[in-house]
This record gives structure tokens, C-alpha cells and sequence, in this order.
DNA sequence: ATAAAAATTTAGGGCACCCTAAAAAAATGT
DNA sequence: ACATTTTTTTAGGGTGCCCTAAATTTTTAT
């Protein structure tokens, strides 16, 4: 029903509504998106008739339930190939996202369903974040991010809330992968860098733009 | 660098011109393609000018090298997604052609070299058609109709040259996929229909619109 | 409160891929 | 051979998604 360019907006829309759903600006879509404020107003009309998002005119916008539910279908699409790609082909979590971002509007409901029960359901993608489920629900991950974790606190690494490239890249060279034991050694009150110990290795440093770009969950 | 119909256009027009390479026709890539003649001659101006085709007005078209390369590429990753999800994922052979239409446009060639390796380099997909290699060779299999298996002669058969999902449920349900043992018991000489046996079941019987689509390979 | 700046929408247009109607070329039948 | 039929191409136009330029609304600053 939602063509490839229609899916991309609503998965766009859902990211940056936030958790809060807050209304999200045509100028931020235009950056996110490639393209000219004038193009995503074109777009966010088509949307609105399609009663997949609340548009009012300069008031920014937001999805409405039917458009939730598209953009958790592609979200859902495109962490579950990322699953697929890093356990069964051998991919590393750098490499993953551009190509999720083709196979994601593949629509077969039959094809993802039976992807899922192969992978054996899982409930994070590489990077830690949730995959929403069948029946459209996006489990709540609550997380804290480690620039906010005390010092000596141990806890366990479990995603990211950036993923270019680069910065997973430098996670991996640094041991920092999801489901690493980490604790927090010291934390310079300056600049909030830290000391971390990961997995009985030598401490190493992460900057507080690092550390707060790290989710972990405090150890059980 | 193909756009998607562009990919369509070269695939169809790789299995339009046959065994022969012959030249492919307007009318004829209008009808498969549903869509009118002046369209297709859009399309083929756009071909030719890229180098994909040759391309006389009037003349009908042939694929160039590079053209069959890229429809080679579409076809290999047709077939090796086709595989994938029969073999892991648990669909029969009726259901897969669809979702591979969508699958066969994801162009990363790592993607598909990974797939391929995770699937053991399969040489033919479900329906017994050979899989093009990574270097862009179509492997030919030589098969013959079973059609044309005198009585008595016992064959293995390979594979089908009709690929409607009607066709394959019916070649399902009487035991005759790929690998299966056959023996000509008898010819009817009026409507060319047999009877066949099918790996030591009762005898079948089968019509020649049947045995023309069925591709064997007489017993080693 | 209102002028200036920023954000957004409207107007008008381009390219990819499709259409119908009409013209042109090729194939066919006598 | 040439009139008729069939095939193919050209002409002109439509929709989806993008653009620039100009107009409009909202926000910000004084």
C-alpha cells in the first residue's frame, strides 16, 4: 500500500517523534531525508490523505495509529535482516545498516514471519535495539546510557543510540560489544570522560561523547 | 546503476530471446511486461542508450554483453533467494517465485556472494534451473522433456519449464519434484499422454502438456 | 508590539515510467 | 505487385517524487 518513499518518511517520523511522540518538523525531515523543505511538504500532504499521519499546516506532524503500525512493520523488516546478516552470513555490525535500509521494503508478511521463527526470535538487532514484534508492538528497552553510570558500578553493554559506521567500528576495536561486563573505573569531573574496565581487560578510556552514546543495563 | 524496471526489462528480455539469442519483439516484451508497445519502446530507446541493448528500429533487440551480465545478476540472485527460502526458511516451490521478484533487485554483491557461501553454492534453485555464477556464467544444463523418454527408459527428474505456482502444486501432490526417479511404463501414440512410475509408487498418469514441462536427465 | 529572521507552503517545472491516438514501417495475401 | 493487416514508433499527456523561487505563516528579538 505505502510505496518505498511513503515507508521511509513513516520510519523517519517514528525516529524522530521520539519516545515522547513529540511533532516532528518539516525542516528536520528535509535534512534526514535528502531533500528541499518544498519536496517533504509534497509528501506530508499525500501522507495526511492517506490517514497515515496528523498534518496540520505549519504544525509540524505526527503518525497516526495506522502509521505507527507501517513504520514498526519496517523497523521490525530492517533489524531482523540485520539479525539475519550478522548470525547467518557473517557480516559485521558496521557493515549491516545500508543494506537493511533495501531488504526493510520487502513487504511479504509470510517471508519475515518465517525469518523470525529461523533466527529464533530474537528481541535485539546488532546494535541492542528492540525488534518490534508480529502483532506491531516495540518493546520498551530501558536502558541508561554509561556517561550516566557511577563510578565503580558495574553493568553490561547492551546497544547503541548511534550507528554510523565509524563509531561502531571503534567500538568493536575497543572490545565494546554488546553484552561486554563493563565497569566504570573513574570518571573525570572535566571533560566526564571515563575509565572503564571491559571484560577483565586493561582499563581503557572512552570520552563522555562515547560513553553517553552507550546503553547498558545495570548487572542483575 | 539499472534501475529496477530497467533490471525487469533485461531479465525478461534475456529469457524472451532463448537458447538462440534470437532478437526479442515489442509486442512481446508488451505483453509479459503488462504494460502497451509504445512503453516498451520508451524503455528500449533508454536500453540502448546505455549500451544494455542493441537495438535497430523495427529490428527487435538483443541483449549486449554487459546487458546480459546485469540480467545474469538478477537471475543469480533470483534464484540463489529462491533457495534460501525453501531450503531455510521452509517454503514449498509454488510460493517462492513472488518474493523473489522483490529480493532479486537487493544489489549488493556481497550480500549475494555471503547468501550464496551460507547456502553452500547450490548449483540449481527449487525448480531445477541452473544458478549463474558469481563470474557471470550460466551453467547449461542440458536436459531433455519427458516428453520425448521412450518406454521402459528410467530418468531422474531435474527440473520444469513452467513455473506457475498451479502447475507445481499439481507436480507436488503426485510425488514428481527434482530428484525423484521416473520410468516410462507406457505411451499413449493418439494424445502422447503416459504413465509413468514415480520412485517405486503405483503408475501415474501424466499428459503430454505435462511431460513437455518436466525436465529429466537419463539415470547415470 | 512589531520588525526581522526562520520555517513552511504554494506555484510552476523536470525526469522516470506509464498511457492513448495517430503515423510509419514491415509483413502478408492474393 | 500492391493493398491490407500487423507491428512498431512518434506525439502529446499523466502521475510520483523531486527541484527553485516566491509567498505566507510562525518565531524571535528588541
Amino acid at each position: 500500500m505505502a510505496s518505498l518513499t511513503e515507508e521511509n518518511y513513516l520510519k523517519l517520523i517514528y525516529h524522530l517523534s521520539g519516545p515522547g511522540y513529540e511533532e516532528v518538523s518539516t525542516n528536520a525531515l528535509a535534512e534526514q531525508t535528502q531533500t528541499k523543505a518544498a519536496s517533504v511538504t509534497d509528501m506530508l500532504r499525500k501522507l495526511a490523505e492517506k490517514n497515515l499521519i496528523h498534518y496540520k499546516k505549519y504544525q509540524g506532524v505526527r503518525l497516526t495509529e495506522e502509521g505507527q503500525q507501517e513504520a514498526l512493520k519496517v523497523i521490525r523488516r530492517h533489524r531482523l535482516w540485520e539479525v539475519f546478516m550478522v548470525e547467518k552470513l557473517g557480516f559485521r555490525w558496521d557493515e549491516v545498516h545500508p543494506i537493511a535500509e533495501e531488504l526493510e521494503h520487502i513487504a511479504s508478511e509470510e517471508l519475515i514471519n518465517r525469518l523470525d521463527a529461523f533466527l529464533d526470535f530474537p528481541e535485539s538487532d546488532p546494535h541492542g535495539d528492540p525488534i518490534p514484534t508480529a502483532s506491531g508492538r516495540m518493546p520498551s528497552a530501558e536502558y541508561e546510557k554509561l556517561a550516566e553510570v557511577p563510578v565503580q558500578q558495574e553493568v553490561i553493554m547492551m546497544g547503541v543510540s548511534e550507528h554510523t559506521a565509524p563509531f561502531l567500528q571503534f567500538l568493536s576495536k575497543s572490545g565494546l560489544i554488546p553484552g561486554s561486563l563493563v565497569q566504570v573505573l573513574e570518571v573525570n569531573e572535566f571533560d566526564r570522560s571515563m575509565t572503564i574496565q571491559i571484560n577483565e581487560a586493561h582499563p581503557s578510556f572512552v570520552s563522555y561523547e562515547v560513553a553517553r552514546n552507550i546503553l547498558v543495563q545495570t548487572k542483575v
